[in-house]
DNA sequence: TTACGTGCAAACCATTTGCAGCTTT
DNA sequence: AAAGCTGCAAATGGTTTGCACGTAA
């Protein structure tokens, strides 16, 4: 038995002549398990947590193919570190980040959506990808920095 | 005679107690001329082109310097580069970027600013600066690579 | 068998930093 | 003089790559 996401990875790995191997499974599944923004080094410890099994250049490699393969998305936040978040039905949506605790806040914005197809049309451009971060202080780290 | 920006610039670092190099002058009145997105390496040919005044180092430092004046913000397109662009007198503004012939368009969306304003108050998140950028292909570029 | 994949270490590359010597104040 | 700067070269650190060996097909 295996998942969703698992047949589509397979199916993209097929589909393009790439083999199936014990390291891209592995490094798979464990990105299925995460749910937060893993980085590389995230993937990697997590992957080599009971035995060292996959290295760093793997997952690297690997993360990139599950990428390409529809099943992951990259973003980048404001220290420049490549990190990884699920895309199979995920809705649409972009980030609040803190820069004094490091909380990722998600957000939908049917306004800003609506903003970036008229932005499109008007320009004629194909958007093949875009990234939207905010920066700034979570509402408890406001009250922690804000002295009386 | 000098400008408003330099005026900025002199007053900016002389409240915060450092000093009024021949380099430091040099490269802001370099960054003052340009009307385009400049990288650091950008900026130190430029400010090189007639003699070798300024080090690479120096310019980091001053390029950083003259964002945390107000003159200029940092922006990072999908190379990972810093570019720095102008900000006095500019209205806010986002970026499409075309990923082929690498032009850089500007826009406005106040639809998209009102969506911000409304995401930043339902998570009571205060905003230090955001980012968005938006990837893809350019109205020539898109005919380009359209073959039929 | 024959590509392709892996792991290691080395290479990359934008950016930062240590430090000796030089300038502004 | 004292406190900052500068420039060079070396360090940093995330990411990529070359290559000999391993493994899926």
């Amino acid at each position: 038995m295996r998942s969703n996401e698992e047949q589509i990875f397979d199916e993209y790995i097929r589909s393009t002549g790439l083999r199936e191997t014990e390291q891209r499974k592995r490094v798979l599944k464990t990105f299925l398990a995460t749910t937060e923004h893993v980085s590389v080094e995230d993937m990697y410890r997590i992957v080599n947590e009971k035995s060292r099994k996959v290295g760093y250049a793997t997952v690297y490699r690997t993360m990139k193919l599950i990428a390409e393969s529809g099943l992951a998305v990259e973003v980048v936040f404001n220290d420049g570190i490549a990190r990884f978040e699920h895309r199979l039905g995920r809705k649409h949506h972009h980030h609040l980040v803190c820069t004094n605790c490091g909380k990722v806040i998600e957000f939908e914005s049917t306004a800003m959506d609506r903003g970036e197809q008229e932005v499109l049309a008007k320009y004629k451009f194909r958007q093949t990808s875009h990234h939207y971060e905010i920066f700034g202080f979570c509402r408890e780290c406001q009250s922690e920095s804000r002295d009386g």
